[in-house]
DNA sequence: TGATTTGCCTAATAGGCCTAGGTAAATACA
DNA sequence: TGTATTTACCTAGGCCTATTAGGCAAATCA
C-alpha cells in the first residue's frame, strides 16, 4: 500500500489551511486524517496528541505573523511604523482567520519559550522608539497597543462592529490616529 | 425514583459555576449531568443541545455583567465613570473567568438580539457623555474602549503580562489615565 | 381516585481521541 | 543485489461526548 508521506510539518501546514477554511476549533486529528486519506491512528506516529497538533499550528502562525510584521516594519518609524505594524496584524487575521485564532492559543511555558512570542514583544517595543517614552511608561504603552490591536481584531472578526455605521475601516484609521496622538502626548504619572 | 428537579435555569446556573471552576470549554452536557447525578440524555428535556447550553450561559453572563456595570456606573461621570466601567468588566472577568469567556461566545443573530449586548453598547456610550465627542468620533471611541478593555482582559488572563515588570495593576491604572487623556483630547480628523 | 403530563431512564448510533500491536514499504548495509 | 532494519500506516479496541427514540414512574390535575 502506497504511503501518504506524512510528516509533522506537512500535517501542521495542512492543519493551518484547514483552520483557515473551517475554523481552528474544528481542526481535529480525525479531520486531518481524512484529508490525507489515512486512518486517525496513523497521525500519532507524527503527532503526540491533538493538543500537540494545535500547538504546532499556533507556533507556525506566530512565526508567520512575526515575519510579516517584521517585513512591514522595515525602514519605518513613528506613525508610519505604528500603522504598518497594526495593519500587518489585522491583514493577517483577515487572510488567515484560523491561523490567527491559533496564535491566541494559550501555550505552555516550554512552547511559549520556543515561540516567536519574543519577537512580537520586541517589535512592539521597536515601534515606540519613534515616540518619547521611557520605562515604565514604555511597558504600559506596549501593553496598551497589544490590547487595542488584539481586542479590535477580535471584536471586528466577531462581528461586533458590523451592525452600526460608520464602517470599520474608518474607525480603524481613526483609532490609529488616536493612538499616535496618545503616544506623542503620553500623560505623566 | 426521586427526581432531580432539573430546569433550564438551574442547568444554566450550574453550567456557569462549572465554567468558572474548570473553564468554559470544559462545560459539557456529560459533565453537567454528572453534577446532578443524572444521565446525559436527561438534560435534553431541558436543553436543545450542547450549543443551547453554552448560549444560555453566555446570555446569563452578559446579563450579570450588564447589571454590574450598570450599578458601577450609577451616579458617576467623566473619568470616574470610565474607571468604574473598566473595573467592573475586569473584576467580573477575574471573579468569573468561565462566565466571562462565555460572554465572548459568538451568538447567532436571534440570541444576540435577545441578549444584554444592547445594554453594554448603551453603557459604553454613556461614559462618553462626560467627554466632548460628537458622531462619528463617538462611535470610534466606543469601539476603541471596547477593544482596549476586551483586549487587555483577554491578554492579562492569558498571562501575557505576567512575565515582566511592572505589575498589571499599575499598567491598568496608567492605561485608564491614558484613555481619559485621549478622550479629553481626541484628535480631529 | 383515575387520567394525563412529564421527568428521568435505558438503549443505541455516531464521531473524536488515543494505545497496542501487526504488516508491508522504504532504507541501509553487506 | 539480497538481506536486515527501520518506520509508515493499518486493524482492533477502549474511552469520552453528543444526540435520538422510546419506556416507565412520579407528579399533577380532573
Amino acid at each position: 500500500m502506497a504511503r501518504a508521506g506524512l510528516t509533522a510539518e506537512r500535517l501542521t501546514q495542512a492543519g493551518a489551511e484547514l483552520a483557515d477554511e473551517v475554523g481552528f476549533d474544528k481542526v481535529t486529528v480525525a479531520a486531518l486524517a481524512r484529508q490525507f486519506g489515512v486512518k486517525d491512528a496513523s497521525l500519532y506516529s507524527h503527532l503526540k496528541s491533538s493538543q500537540d497538533l494545535k500547538t504546532r499550528i499556533a507556533l507556525l502562525a506566530l512565526a508567520e505573523l512575526a515575519d510579516r510584521v517584521s517585513a512591514a516594519l522595515a525602514g519605518r518609524a513613528g506613525k508610519d511604523a505604528l500603522e504598518a505594524f497594526a495593519n500587518a496584524y489585522r491583514d493577517y487575521a483577515r487572510e488567515h482567520p484560523g491561523r490567527y485564532a491559533a496564535a491566541q492559543l494559550r501555550l505552555d511555558p516550554d512552547a511559549a519559550a520556543a515561540s516567536a512570542g519574543g519577537r512580537h514583544a520586541q517589535m512592539t517595543r521597536a515601534i515606540l522608539r519613534g515616540y518619547d517614552l521611557t520605562e515604565p511608561d514604555q511597558t504600559h504603552a506596549v501593553r496598551l497597543l497589544g490590547s487595542v490591536f488584539h481586542g479590535y481584531i477580535s471584536l471586528e472578526s466577531g462581528g461586533s462592529f458590523s451592525h452600526s455605521a460608520p464602517g470599520t475601516q474608518e474607525t480603524w484609521s481613526r483609532v490609529l490616529d488616536a493612538l499616535d496622538a496618545l503616544l506623542r502626548n503620553w500623560p505623566a504619572a
